[in-house]
DNA sequence: CGTGCAGTTAACCAAAGAGTTAACAGGAGC
DNA sequence: GCTCCTGTTAACTCTTTGGTTAACTGCACG
């Protein structure tokens, strides 16, 4: 099937747009707002559905557009879904950045990097069901992000000067992998979160009320700390 | 859409069957062996494609079966996924039931059911995508299975053992509660495994080698065990 | 040995789905 | 005020898909 021709991809951001008419008057045809309209109810759409479960009608009401619109900006489903993933990966990036581990001491630190993974996970739960399709698909779509490697590195590196400075003062054990941690981190927090329609049914309790969330992040803490912490340091039990 | 028969459900398995024909000779119709063979296949189709992405079509021909053969014995591609879930609940659950936690030491029983952990979702990929999709689905499927929440209870059980045995001989903290760590234990083992895709291609490295799997575990059980052993405990470290 | 049901088959269907066609309009540039 | 490109629309197409019809058969049982 021959593609029509190639979608415009990503760079609208970047050209500069002097407002037409009036400023801040509802223009009658405006690319970038019907783009990231479409963007945003995709999003949705493949959060609430999957790829495969998702419509592209929908979408396209949901955006308010004509779905040709859809095919317009993005040239077809599936490249929608790769200019979603790219858009939450970028997201999640931005508010990781504004996390300032930096700022903190160690302990603290890791106290927040524990409490910002679950806020954002319940924040965003989209971000959630979007990274199970995508690795449903083997990551397919998001292989084909071009700088998407990078992507994480800075968190990973803020993560190991807090382990470094952690280790420095004796308070964190020696040889801690920030990867491995930081997957280990996201993962008690994900796993919780992500399966929490099963586990509830099975464990027959309510795990999102706002008192199991307490327990939750406050067991998290206790867990990553309890690793972390040597046996001498001060502070070994959460205040 | 009125639905024609009420489809037979799982009570094929309890009822005796004498052996037709000369023993073992492949029997020319064998109700049995036909749904087992359905049931085999929308596992592998559902693991691999969701619920959406799932085929009816696909499922028939790789059970050598009519498709008409599915809404026979399951009713429709919805109650197929329902049956394709408590099989593989069912089947987890007597993995762990295997594990016999009670028969080893509390430090031994954390490790391995921390090794048992990864080790199961490693050898049944399917029954991580399949929770992926149930959970997507908001465990409609699972709610309809009778005696579910009774189906996770016996490790839990078995747990609290564990840990009440490390409590009583000074090696593990008190007041853990076995339902969070047990989630904790499947988080870590889960989320490394099921995001192994966009896990690798972000940190562009291959989590799925020997080495990165032994490296995984080393850390899953210096976290676990990290935060149960008390500071005075002895093996404070692994072997 | 024939009868009746569980099990099986091929062919069919209506609906839904992704993607397309082709015509049309706003408005910036000239 | 004409031109032309970008953005937008409605209607259409063709394939796929879950589900169904209705006929047929192996075989246990009487």
């Amino acid at each position: 099937m021959p593609r029509e021709r190639a979608a415009r991809k990503g760079t609208a951001s970047t050209m500069q747009r002097r407002a037409p008419r009036a400023r801040a008057a509802a223009p009658a045809r405006d690319a970038e707002a019907s783009r990231a309209r479409i963007l945003e109810a995709a999003t949705a759409e493949f959060a609430a559905h999957g790829l495969a479960g998702a419509r592209v009608d929908r979408i396209a009401v949901a955006a308010r557009a004509n779905k040709r619109m859809l095919y317009y900006y993005f040239g077809n489903k599936d490249a929608l879904f790769a200019a979603v993933m790219a858009q939450a990966y970028s997201d999640i990036r931005a508010a990781e950045q504004a996390l300032e581990l930096h700022r903190h001491e160690p302990v603290e630190g890791v106290r927040r990097l524990v409490a910002f993974t679950w806020k954002y996970f319940v924040t965003h739960p989209e971000f959630v069901t979007l990274l199970n399709s995508e690795n449903l698909h083997r990551a397919r779509h998001v292989k084909g992000i071009a700088n998407i490697a990078a992507i994480q590195s800075p968190l990973i590196a803020t993560l190991a000067d807090v382990l470094a400075r952690g280790e420095r003062e004796h308070l964190f054990r020696a040889g801690v992998d920030p990867v491995q941690l930081y997957i280990s981190i996201a993962g008690i927090c994900y796993f919780y979160f992500s399966n929490r329609h099963t586990l509830s049914t099975i464990f027959a309790r309510d795990l999102m009320s706002p008192r199991a969330q307490a327990a939750r992040i406050a067991h998290m803490t206790d867990v990553i700390l309890g690793y972390l912490l040597l046996p001498h340091a001060p502070l070994h039990r959460s205040p």
